[in-house]
RNA sequence: GGGCUCGUGGCCUAGUAUGGAUAAGGCACCGUCCUUCUAAGUCGGUGAUCGUGGGUCCAAAUCCCACCGAGCCCGCCA
């Protein structure tokens, strides 16, 4: 798939000529040397393998190959490597240059029920989802994202309830509306009739009731209209939001439970599907729908037009997942690829977010707060800088670091939420990758007329040029795992490798000004292309 | 109780898929470097029996088993 030169497999070739080895022999980033082959298994005749493959391995891309323990390095010409790199941004405008596969890729994310604004739990899995279609659109195959808005069901229901009967003939706002859901939520307890009421209403609106339907959706408007802006402040832009209630409407849900009808079994009239030794429910004693026969829907309905399906979902949704998948492939012949990416709960110091309980912290408030401490540091760092520009940096920098800090960490793991993490804008974060940006900006924007010299690559230009060679590899591998957390890991390490280089090799006036003005643009050019996939907002002066 | 996931210096994380060279970064702490391209940076130092105990292997953070701890799930909620 991608168009990348790989001396590896060369290499591997070639020595597969002489001993039998196999792929997994072969690493490509060991610190030792550009690629090692292990040779454990040859340990007796170690000396002799090795002068061996020195003699048999004579490429001109091969610099050195030296005998380390039980180990062979080979080193690559910096130069060699560096023309990959270059060549593909002047012909292509990027590297890696990637092909536009035919497949089509759909990634639903965030699909927070619209009752109430998004928080910082709710938001790794949009920052996740944006950041998967962004790589796997990198990568060559086409994908939208979409968001599944839940605007049918009992929690909905009680949104436009809880307006109803305590805020009626008031403008809907997202505070009078989320007030109103928590007020359903803590008098149900000790009122009954609400329950009822609800219950009736779906069945209501199962039915098929268009006002109802209308006026529902109009309440989840409201709210999703805040969480859309909260997601755009972080550059989360969802491509098409499909709306639950329209299955049930035009009878989709109806026609998959016909469709459905020899799998299912009764319990009155409540329907459902024997999984195992579990029962999983689609439809209510009064006739209603469930999620899950809804989800199936929905499923059907994404694979029509795509051919790769991904779902971000919280990992209390594995049991789901796992149900769904089986049916999707048992009973309805699911046609498109299907991936599940889950990531695991996002809890604040002093324990678990919950809505209505109010400890939560909102992307919005979290936003405001980061935009605060970056302008407090600009003013410190960069008194002479104008408003604007103030502005512009520290908005730059909370979308960024927001993300970042989120993306960074593997998605399977629990993740503490902290302000002083959060808030910290040195280290592996954010803006350490868009200062090293800037800085490469800095020098490129002094550059004047140079020679080309012939002169070697010192090590630290050696290891800039790795970095950015490499950058193939992980874009490959965050798109085979779904991880996405890998492109923050390459990014951290390319511009580990750049503030080196940066520290020891004068550009400006120097000898090899012309030599190092190369290398700089296609950092710049790799910076730009990883950070988009990010969601890093990369600015020529910070 | 059953199922899934996680456990790596004081704190946070990478490495686990494919076992291999002194376990790699960041935060915090101590010290270094701005008359050379942005010090949100650099370099050095302190600090790890890789949850515990077994097993497999020439070799285990990585594979297997057991146990401990944390999270999530086990609704005619979503």
């Amino acid at each position: 798939m991608l168009l990348f030169d790989d001396y590896k497999k060369d290499i591997l070739e070639e020595i597969k000529k002489i001993y039998s080895v196999s792929e997994n022999d072969i690493d490509i980033n060991g610190d030792y040397g550009d690629f090692t082959l292990k040779i454990f298994k040859f340990q007796n005749e170690k000396e002799e393998v090795y002068s061996k493959i020195k003699s048999t391995l004579n490429k001109d891309y091969i610099e050195n190959i030296e005998l380390q323990g039980n180990y062979i390095n080979f080193f690559i010409k910096p130069g060699k490597m560096f023309n990959v790199v270059e060549n593909s941004i002047e012909t292509f405008g990027m590297y890696p240059n990637t092909f536009q596969d035919t497949s089509k890729a759909l990634i639903e994310h965030t699909s927070s029920n619209p009752t109430g604004p998004i928080h910082v739990g709710r938001i790794r899995n949009s920052i996740i989802g944006d950041s998967i279609y962004r790589i796997i659109n990198r990568f060559g195959t086409r994908s939208c994202t979409q968001y599944f808005v839940n605007d049918s069901g009992k929690q909905v229901i009680s949104l436009y309830l809880g307006h109803v009967k305590y805020h009626k003939g008031e403008q809907m706002t997202v505070e009078n509306l989320l007030d109103g859901y928590q007020k359903i939520y803590s008098n149900m307890e000790k009122d009954q009739s609400i329950k009822k009421e609800i219950q009736e209403l779906d069945e209501r609106y199962e039915r098929g009731d268009r006002e109802l339907i209308s006026d529902i959706q109009k309440t989840a408007s409201i709210v999703l209209e805040s969480i859309t802006a909260s997601l755009e402040k972080l550059g989360i832009h969802i491509s098409t939001y499909v709306w639950e209630s329209n299955f049930i409407l035009y009878g989709e849900v109806a026609a998959l439970m016909d469709q459905l009808s020899e799998e299912l079994k009764s319990e009155g009239n409540a329907k459902y599907l024997e999984i195992g030794d579990k029962k999983i429910f689609v439809t209510r004693q009064d006739g209603t729908s469930l999620y899950f026969a809804r989800d199936l829907v929905y499923h059907m309905f994404k694979s029509q037009n795509f051919d790769w399906v991904i779902d971000v979902l919280g990992e209390d949704h594995k049991d789901h997942a796992k149900n769904l998948d089986y049916v999707l492939h048992n009973y309805l012949d699911f046609p498109s690829k299907i991936d599940y990416l889950f990531y695991g709960f996002v809890s604040l110091e002093s324990g678990k977010m919950s809505t209505r309980k109010g400890n939560i912290i909102t992307v919005n408030d979290l936003y405001e707060k980061t935009v605060e401490e970056s302008e407090k540091i600009i003013r410190e760092k960069r008194p002479d800088y104008p408003e604007e520009t103030v502005n512009q940096i520290s908005n730059a920098v909370a979308s960024s670091s927001i993300r970042f800090n989120i993306v960074k960490i593997n998605a399977n793991k629990p993740l503490t939420f902290r302000w002083s993490e959060a808030l910290n804008f040195e280290g592996d974060s954010a803006p350490f990758i868009m200062y090293a940006y800037a800085r490469a900006c800095s020098v490129l924007s002094r550059a004047g007329n140079s020679r080309e010299s012939n002169s070697k690559y010192n090590e630290y230009e050696k290891n800039l040029i790795k970095a950015m060679y490499l950058y193939p590899y992980y874009l490959q591998s965050s798109v085979d795992f779904l991880r996405a957390d890998i492109i923050a890991g390459y990014m951290l390490y390319l511009v580990k490798s750049f503030n080196e280089f940066y520290l020891n090799c004068p550009v400006i006036g120097n000898e090899e000004e012309y030599k190092r003005i190369r290398l700089l643009k296609a950092f710049k050019r790799i910076m730009e292309d990883s950070s988009d996939l990010l969601g890093i907002r990369l600015l020529e002066k910070i």
